[in-house]
DNA sequence: ACCTGAACACCGTTCAAGT
DNA sequence: ACCTGAACACCGTTCAAGT
């Protein structure tokens, strides 16, 4: 990027001896890998609605429309975003002993990835995760399971459920919090809003709402989240019988 | 709508006393609740793709224009279709006894909610369910835990975990099947494709989703999705040992 | 094989102007 | 108080044309 033997954007020299044509020299021709990685970078500055093809051609130097030899289309792109998006994420090796935790990593890794692109989710859904990051993720989970000793039935079925799971909690992590930069306080504010605004309910009306005000600020999502990761593999355990 | 004394469609009669203007009858005001039925109608038929201002006006006879004084923005109309839907479902007056069963319906009942309305889950995303029909809904939902027994952080915390958990599950139902009528036949397809592919994947690279590839078509999506909450709700009472 | 500019049909939203 | 048409800036995608 910031190579002083060649700039980018200084003017052509004075008595240019080549034909203009010559020195405006072909830019290597752009992989669909880079292209991936630009709309990632729009993604997670701007967001899914800040993401428009001519934005990522923008971020290539092209237009809209050279981007489209490559992809297809829009949609295309989102594929080849959710998968690269699922393969940067490790998955350790199986240790039959350990398979609880290592899965309970495996959802928390999950989670952190989600977090950390912006609307990931909402690329998600309706996309069916078989592209050759997806299929290298899932292999290495249910390798993870049957190290566990599930059923064949049971480790598909638990890592699906896995999915839904994490899936379903980051769902309402991901807020639509335009002004701030920070995310952390902004949660805990919500939340305490929140709460006073159910306090304020009127009581008839509400009963429940405005007697339990007060728990809707309890723990932070760390906390949260692994207690419902607790719930879910103890009782996928139980049912398997490990 | 079929008022046969009052046909929308016909031109105007002939040897037209009353000028043209007073004819051209003053409709009555556009209703908050009017524009809300007529996008979630598009909604139903279009999907949140197909859902623009210009169309929801189309519905109503008027432009996109006219809708903004109503409901502020698209953004606005969106949080007013999300608490409507689920303000749509109904939730049992509290049976102690039963409570397991009562929040289990309540799950069966979101997740039939949601598949019945296009795209409801991407529209829920990063709304927080604060709307009269919301606050609604999660007293009620509030009210059962609390006639189960659960203390009021362990309520709070089920009520929120069992929204993320039907979310989650009906994440990857949502489909973006174009071309077909129904969906029944249609899920079970996908994932017998799915199967079909998983097994023809090199063994070598993917040893577990090649051995497991006929685990994927197990039991039809009621019984996956019944499991889950027996898992979800038994872990949950066994948490607050009710 | 790869890129480009211009065009098309479609958005959400604003705004001055009307009743 | 409520509605309207026209306009603005922005989309995804296509396509003929270039190299």
């Amino acid at each position: 990027v910031n190579d002083p033997s060649d700039p980018p954007d200084l003017p052509p020299p004075p008595f240019q001896r080549v034909p203009q044509r010559a020195n405006k020299r072909r830019r290597e021709p752009i992989t669909t890998e880079a292209i991936v990685d630009a709309a990632i970078k729009v993604l997670d500055e701007h967001g899914l609605d800040g993401l428009s093809m001519r934005r990522v051609g923008e971020e290539l130097d092209t237009g809209a429309a050279s981007l489209y030899w490559h992809v297809g289309s829009k949609d295309g792109l989102l594929d080849l975003i959710f998968d690269r998006v699922i393969a940067e994420q490790e998955v350790p090796e199986p240790d039959p002993a350990r398979w609880r935790e290592q899965l309970k990593d495996v959802a928390v890794t999950m989670r952190r990835t989600i977090l950390s692109h912006r609307d990931v989710v909402r690329i998600s859904i309706g996309r069916i995760p078989l592209g050759p990051g997806a299929l290298r993720w899932a292999d290495r989970v249910l390798g993870i399971l049957r190290a566990g000793g599930l059923s064949n039935e049971d480790a598909v079925l638990g890592q699906q459920l896995l999915i839904a799971v994490v899936n379903g909690f980051t769902i309402d992590e991901t807020g639509e919090r335009e002004p701030d930069l920070e995310q952390g306080p902004d949660h805990e504010d919500a939340g305490a809003a929140a709460r006073d605004y159910l306090e304020s309910l009127p009581p008839r009306r509400f009963p429940n709402l405005v007697a339990l005000s007060g728990a809707f600020t309890q723990g932070d999502q760390e906390t949260r989240f692994e207690t419902l990761l607790d719930i879910f593999i103890d009782g996928l355990a139980k049912r398997a019988e490990v």
